[in-house]
DNA sequence: AATACCTCTTGAACATGTTCAAAATGGGGT
DNA sequence: ACCCCATTTTGAACATGTTCAAGAGGTATT
């Protein structure tokens, strides 16, 4: 059918402005289906329940996320410059979401059920960050060691998260605190990736990148 | 009432069991009642929800893991030894509820409902666990760097944090990653804390020290 | 003793997530 | 036209979280 799928874009649509509007709880399935037209049996047809529409928004946010973090980076532009400008259309995209609350962080990691045929589905979203952390590492100008290569893009990512947890418990105006925790600590981090050239740090850049690779291997196995 | 919390004590009991054993999701507040020998309502004057007695079981691990800890800090140890010591007597204390899963984050942040007439709550956990990190910093020998007493054990609770972040997404047996990534951090965190006091990181030092202060003071204003 | 009052308990009702068998729909093949 | 069949849709049923008015039990007051 060409409009087979109407149904689910409604259902969509739907759920991500009432997420938006009144919270993850508040939003009820009978609500979402009613809104958009169908059957609370027909949302089900779609969606496994609820938890997959979270995930369908966190999707859109990725999206958006990547799709808007292009558009600012500056090729060439200081490491400072680009992460600010990346960590801030992050929480941009996420902003309207803000009153979703915890939720979020549920489905940033990858604890989904291990019952998904194509093993991705949730992993997705954790890759897709940090392949954006990638392109913003490639996009400055700042000079990197080339053992940090592979290890940067991910504790980039892990900074991202530690904002992005922040953020969720950020009761303030406008998530203002958060935006002054990017600020402050986007140059810190800029800093303390050109200090990783020194001599006297390289010990402890070693470590780290040593320690991430030996998690990332195939199994964290010795102990 | 001499026993009017027995009712209290056994519905905690039942339900830290049953969230062990069958998870979340899986236990039900039919069942809790039932296998307490009280009614269902029963449970609920006792607490507003089944959040609460989420809250209840981040409160027992948290005096559960202060104990464990108290017991094996060495005085006078290196900090790399009782750091160790400290996070893996917490994943001990946790290790029973993994299949919990994700919804230990949830509580162990401040994101609770402001309603809390206390204002505690939550935030209590927090403070607790930051409170942990500071005893651990004392008990050790390690020479810390009078800029960074206020300060750095909350950076430790956010590296506990970070920790408890992989355990509850780690799939591996018994979650031995989770154990491999302690201890490869934790003699990482020592040496940098150790690299603190000399000049080339002092900057950095300062900066970070700044930084959490600014976050942490009244209001997190300017922009 | 009778009454009032506070704490605790119950059972039923309601709201919402989820499942499912049956019906409707809309072709494609004959 | 007619039938077959996969896809979609529906409505009702069920399970579980949550609320609430009423009752039970005990203690203090009169």
């Amino acid at each position: 059918m060409a409009r087979t799928s109407e149904t689910r874009g409604k259902v969509v649509e739907v759920a991500l402005r009432l997420f938006r509007e009144e919270g993850f709880q508040a939003t009820t399935m009978r609500r979402i289906s009613d809104e958009a037209g169908v059957s609370l049996g027909n949302a089900y047809y779609y969606f496994a329940g609820k938890d997959e529409l979270v995930n369908e928004l966190y999707m859109v946010i990725q999206r958006d996320h990547r799709e808007r973090a292009l558009q600012v980076l500056v090729h060439g532009g200081s490491l400072s410059e680009n992460l600010a400008a990346v960590l801030h259309s992050g929480l941009d995209v996420m902003a309207p979401y803000h009153a979703f609350g915890g939720s979020f962080l549920q489905l940033a990691l990858p604890t989904r059920s291990s019952s998904s045929p194509f093993s991705q589905e949730s992993s997705d979203a954790r890759s897709m960050a940090i392949d954006l952390m990638r392109t913003t590492l490639e996009t400055s100008k700042q000079k990197v060691p080339a053992s940090l290569n592979d290890v940067l893009p991910q504790l980039l990512w892990m900074i991202y998260m530690g904002v992005t947890l922040h953020w969720v418990t950020d009761s303030s105006d406008s998530q203002q605190r958060t935006r002054t925790l990017v600020d402050g600590l986007v140059p810190v981090v800029a800093k303390a990736v050109r200090l990783a050239r020194l001599p006297v740090a390289r010990g402890l850049v070693t470590d780290v990148a040593g320690l991430l690779k030996r998690m990332t291997s195939p199994e964290g196995l010795e102990r």
